[in-house]
DNA sequence: GCGACAG
DNA sequence: ATCTTGTCGC
């Protein structure tokens, strides 16, 4: 499959590609493994992959790698700057993952295609985006207390969660990105959530990917 | 034309 | 995301 989106041309060719081979399932299995992906730039993109073991809560493995930032962020083609970093950290991790979340949207996208979705056609596994922000779709406030969630409609269909995984504290925005339901990925994110709102895995590979550009600036 | 817009 | 310290609040 063709990895270097730096100069695709046919954008909305590739986004049609992802999205029609999107499936929202429930997993075969339960999830143990799961792998927190994040990306931070600097003068160039700096990748972290947490693998994370659920059952012990704790961190088994951590990828880092540095890559070319390829493209500017435009809203919706978020993954076209974000997932080759990622792809690169990824194919380098050891552990058999059984899951990957990363910091963005599944099919809560315009095109039904976000970032997780572009990862989990991509390695063929179960995947699930959590966005601090939404991008598209409609929905209620979630109940003030951890665990109340509301449904994302976006065009109709339900597209996501809107997710309260801590008290006073703003809902986050969770969307399947392939091979995935609703429910395991609200289940994840919320058996996840611990020192914030921001799932483990997630939160450590954003803290380890943006020390990366602070340590490997110059020199590295 | 105007507002919205993952990180 | 990034440029950036201390500070208010749970």
């Amino acid at each position: 499959m063709q990895l270097d989106f730096g100069d695709i041309e046919d954008v909305a060719g590739l986004y049609a590609f992802i999205s029609n081979r999107a499936k929202i399932c429930t997993p075969p299995y339960k999830i143990k493994i799961i792998a927190g992906c994040d990306v931070h730039y600097g003068d160039m993109a700096y990748a972290s992959c947490i693998i994370y073991d659920i059952e012990d809560s704790v961190v088994v493995e951590q990828v880092d790698v540095r890559t070319p930032i390829m493209r500017d962020y435009k809203p919706g083609l978020f993954a076209l700057r974000e997932a080759p970093p990622i792809v690169e950290a990824l194919k380098r991790v050891y552990s058999d993952v059984q899951c990957i979340v990363v910091d963005g949207h599944g099919i809560a996208h315009p095109k039904g295609a976000g970032l997780a979705t572009f990862i989990g056609i991509i390695f063929d596994r179960p995947s699930y985006g959590v966005a601090k922000n939404r991008l598209v779709g409609e929905y209620n406030m979630p109940g003030n207390h951890k665990g109340a969630w509301e449904p994302l409609y976006f065009n109709g269909e339900k597209v996501g969660e809107v997710i309260r995984t801590r008290a006073n504290t703003k809902p986050i925005f969770v969307s399947p990105g392939h091979k995935i339901d609703f429910t395991t990925a609200r289940e994840l994110t919320l058996k996840l959530a611990k020192r914030s709102k921001i799932p483990e895995p997630l939160r450590l590979s954003h803290l380890r990917a943006k020390e990366m550009v602070k340590l490997l600036k110059k020199g590295g």
